[in-house]
DNA sequence: CGACATTATGACACCGGTGTCAGCTTTGAA
DNA sequence: TTCAAAGCTGACACCGGTGTCATAATGTCG
């Protein structure tokens, strides 16, 4: 047998006709039990397997989702975001189990999105995950929108945002960072993040924890806020010029855990002690969080369940059900850089 | 204009055939700049993208690549192995790079592969990575081979193995971590590892470790060393068993970070200090290794380069180019755990 | 001016499945 | 016995491109 086999000769060695090795084996209710059988039989031994693209051109559809990783186009080449690694994990698990394949593909914001992954009939819909400039993306959403491409989005669900998101509850998250600090005393309170509204994640962990402190009557200063994308390094900067300009805090909130392990780094290179003198909240628990030293306390965002509900939601907007915009809530941990 | 433009679409609105259409998309010297450039400008206000679907079935190649990341039947569900995270990102740009798209997909290495994607002309070529029990591995990989299925493999080079592998120089590493700890004159040591040859990496660590201590005269006790898959949990319960048993050392090789990083946590439990007591030396440089406490000396393989590789053999393979397994040399990184 | 090469294009078969429709049996009821 | 319904099966068009071959138009040269 030279190439590989197709249905065709399926049909010969079976004595049957191509048509009904076809339903044969998609075990359509048609065929006769018995022949079915034989078809199954001559298929396994010939390692006989549907030419998915064949299939796929006939029934207009691919099984197979796209994964568009944005990254912040100032991170390192060589790292990724372990938060999205995680998520990248339980969405493969997620496609799996419904029995969708999975398209990964990493896009620079900058550049112009090869988004024509649906355009192309390669994939069914998308799931598109990044920090960044929101801002620079909402032109494309639209367009993405305008041409009917199916398609999901983790991050913050804003009210006017057009795409459908699934995300966590950064503004629940952020107060409760805010309310353990309050627990522990520590109320003097530094922010190293991006509370514009460029980023609407930190944004919205930003004001959570603001309004949390605004409950108690406290009001967070301006000046001891720092601007940060999420990176060890761009955390560590943000510190240091906090530090520089010899602001003074008692606890500090980072908006992703990246960003307070940089933090924490210029912290001790300042020989302020963690926690000590500083108590420091991250958000996001990534693996590296609870090795850290001192382990860092944290908001958990629950990742297995985020890649399931992306993936289903996704399929649902496929096959046309309706569906609503996801909010999944955070957990604190408490770990010892706060206690 | 419902549902998605085709070429048909676009042939008529140019005033040409599908046929030449066709051509002057790929850009074809058999058409006419004029009638390219008018072709071009119509496919483009038309939206219009080539079907990958009819396009791969015609040709009988997909551009895509498969990637299928094995992990220990044991670990954690929620949780993949950092090292195989960063392999993953190489390989995604890797492929990126090369104008392929990269499918991936999960296994366990217990059920059956569904190891189907070459076959079903879903991807022109297959990337096995994991680490695990590699004898389980070779019946399935004489099978791939039969199947005229092109693949490479991440791991250990062995002698009678049949399928083409990019690996790092594990014994070479090994070499490194034995010499770097009888510089610092830790001659007492301990191996957290699998020494067996059901794991080939782990195995080339170990005799390179073990023959760069003989070199010096040293013998490694058996008694000295404790069987570990690659996860934390597995690291920490083998060094406890070791400290459990009263034995005595006073430094340790991991076979892996995550090994390293959970035998770490046993000796501290055990208020054994690290680097005082006992130095330690992972293998991997993972991410968390330089965050640990105290920071992981290890032994580094350069993943990106490493994905590189793997794409860049597995394309060789596919157009049928001479092809030879790659050894990567690995490179020591001195942290606080052993100085 | 005729023979022939060159260039540009269209017609058409083909890749390997899926879905529709028609046809042939078989069964059962009238 | 007759006819309808149900159960299976095969023939065939079709999905949207790609590659081959034939053909028309144009240019070239003896």
């Amino acid at each position: 047998m030279k190439g590989k086999a197709t249905s065709f000769d399926i049909a010969h060695y079976a004595g049957v006709s191509q048509s009904t090795v076809s339903r044969a084996l998609r075990n359509s209710p048609l065929v006769n039990e018995e022949t079915r059988r034989r078809v199954h039989e001559v298929a396994k031994q010939l390692n006989y397997k549907v030419d998915k693209n064949a299939s796929n051109l006939r029934t207009q559809q691919s099984s197979t989702l796209a994964l568009l990783l944005f990254e912040d186009p100032t991170s390192d080449e060589s790292q990724i975001n372990p938060f999205f690694l995680a998520m990248l994990g339980s969405i493969t698990r997620a496609c799996a189990k419904e029995g969708y394949d999975l398209l990964v593909s990493f896009q620079s914001s900058s550049s112009d999105w090869q988004a024509d992954y649906e355009d192309s009939h390669r994939a069914d819909g998308l799931i598109l995950l990044g920090y960044g400039d929101y801002l620079d993306y909402q032109p494309k959403f639209r367009t993405l929108i305008e041409q009917n491409t199916k398609f999901v989005c983790w991050g913050a669900s804003v009210d006017n945002r057009p795409d459908l998101t699934v995300s966590c509850d950064n503004y629940g998250g952020g107060k409760m960072a805010a309310q353990h600090l309050l627990a522990t005393g520590r109320t003097d309170c530094a922010f190293i993040g991006d509370a514009s509204d460029h980023s609407p994640e930190f944004f919205a962990r930003y004001h959570g924890f603001k309004d949390a402190f605004l409950a108690k009557g406290i009001t967070l200063s301006e000046r001891k806020m720092a601007n940060a994308i999420s990176t060890e390094e761009s955390g560590y900067h943000a510190t240091r010029s906090l530090i520089a300009n010899n602001i003074r805090f008692n606890s500090l909130f980072a908006a992703s855990d990246l960003i307070a392990i940089g933090a924490i780094r210029a912290l001790k290179e300042a020989k302020i002690n963690v926690p000590d003198d500083v108590h420091v909240v991250g958000f996001d628990n990534i693996a590296v969080a609870s090795f850290v030293n001192p382990p860092l306390t944290t908001v958990q965002q629950d990742t297995t369940l985020a890649g399931q509900m992306l993936v289903d939601n996704l399929l649902k907007l496929i096959r046309g059900e309706p569906v609503e915009n996801t909010l999944l809530p955070p957990r604190l941990i408490i770990r010892g850089s706060s206690i």
